[in-house]
DNA sequence: CGTGAGATTGATAGCGTTCAACTGTGGTGG
DNA sequence: CCACCACAGTTGAACGCTATCAATCTCACG
């Protein structure tokens, strides 16, 4: 039985058996949301950061004029720090797509991590820039380009990170968002994402059946919206070592 | 003399000595750019971080279709993580604003200090959120809603980090950005920049006199268009202790 | 079978773009 | 001292993407 965190950052580096009981111990209290259900309300104080288990969730912010902002998607293994270690109240709402697993962490408990495991606590910084440039990537995607080329980009980083559910080559994938969630997300109005899905339909490149997704052909929506999927790399080169007197333990697969 | 980062992270909490030592040492290497000056291109190699010591920049992106993306402005004390940490290669380009001293981090650096001062690297982590807080709010503006409204929430969240220049209450400031520049934050094109800065000039809640901007009634404008300046607030109760035996060293006023 | 949420579609309006000209200003060289 | 140039700012006209509003459709569900 692994963690979530250990998943996630397993794939970069092998862990030391401190650093994996380390992250076990963060994930001690669970908390389950089914899908729809708001975690953290904007606003709303808070005191704790989130570890998503599974499942998948999205923040989003109330816009004066009355809109939504859908601001990013929480995948397993993702950290929802954003929302709440900055300032004793959430800056966002934090909501459920579909049934999630989530595991509270206190930020104290952060802060013994970061006391105890240096090198996780450099490898949680390193996540957390890479999130910054996904949402660079939105940013420009949102402020720079049209909507068809909005939706598909938001449909490819979606796939990327969902991966296969039950499609040949992970070119399918349950999509349980409305039409007003992904204008909310894209910046576009639910009239509009339809009329968009429509036209990457008369293209053959995106195929919708019911909720499910498939994209004919990512390389080539890929090329044709300029997506750059920057996968989950993160530099470890300069992560200081772990503490003496750690025995690596080698990860079993799986 | 202390140190830019020092300058950042002492308001919130003071800092033991070795602390501000660390901190100084991190800021041996100091390099020069002249406004105008790109410090990293898009794609390009990189190895190391920046912190600003006098300045500011900012980092963008180039898009498909030939336009560009602003992603942020950085400004003194700020550290230029997320175009170089998680990656060998830029993620974007960092172009100098106005005149600029850059302190140059390599990423062992840094992972020297997540090594040594765990309570730094937790400050660290926290301003990392702020930042990307921050960033949540740049991509709600741009996606949902207008032209006039984007503008002067760039404003304003620039006035809030300029600082006074001359003006008698932090009203005015020098903006050294063509509107082309303001447009490629914002998501517009530069005619439409120059029409909602007429626009909002005619209302007299903003007055341009050559390079510099009054905000004539900054709360009035914050109001109207649901600006919320975050301040640099960063919830520290969670922080872990500092290393035993370290001596706090008051900090002098400046 | 009624109900409601979400998807779909059409008509219309408007915000912002595009393109192009023109103005103003500062810098440079003759 | 002035001609010249480059770049930023300014303005106008026409276009088009996207919003808005409203009606209809679909479908799951009680």
């Amino acid at each position: 039985m692994s963690s979530s965190l250990e998943k996630r950052l397993s794939p970069y580096l092998p862990l030391t058996y401190h650093e994996r009981d380390a992250l076990d111990w963060l994930e001690r209290r669970e908390r389950r949301i089914a899908a729809g259900e708001a975690v953290l309300e904007e606003d709303g104080p808070t005191d704790r950061l989130y570890v998503v288990g599974s499942g998948w969730l999205h923040s989003s912010v109330e816009v004066p004029g009355g809109g939504r902002q859908i601001l990013r998607f929480y995948f397993v293994g993702d950290l929802t720090t954003p929302c709440s270690i900055a300032w004793e109240y959430s800056a966002a709402t934090l909501t459920a797509v579909s049934d999630c697993l989530l595991y509270e962490v206190t930020r104290p408990a952060l802060g013994r991590l970061f006391q105890e495991h240096p090198r996780l606590a450099a490898m949680l910084y390193g996540l957390s820039a890479a999130d910054h440039v996904a949402m660079c990537d939105r940013l420009a995607s949102v402020g720079r380009t049209d909507g068809m080329t909005r939706i598909a980009t938001l449909l490819l980083d979606l796939r990327s990170r969902l991966r296969v559910v039950d499609g040949e080559d992970g070119a399918s994938f349950q999509l349980p968002l409305t039409q007003q969630d992904l204008g909310d997300a894209v910046g576009l109005t639910k009239a509009h994402v339809n009329r968009s899905l429509k036209a990457w339909e008369e293209t053959g490149l995106i195929v919708r059946e019911g909720r499910m997704i498939r994209i004919t052909d990512v390389a080539a929506l890929a090329r044709r919206v300029g997506f750059r999927d920057r996968l989950g790399h993160v530099a470890i080169d300069w992560l200081p070592p772990t503490r003496r007197g750690d025995l690596h333990q080698p990860v079993a697969a799986e």
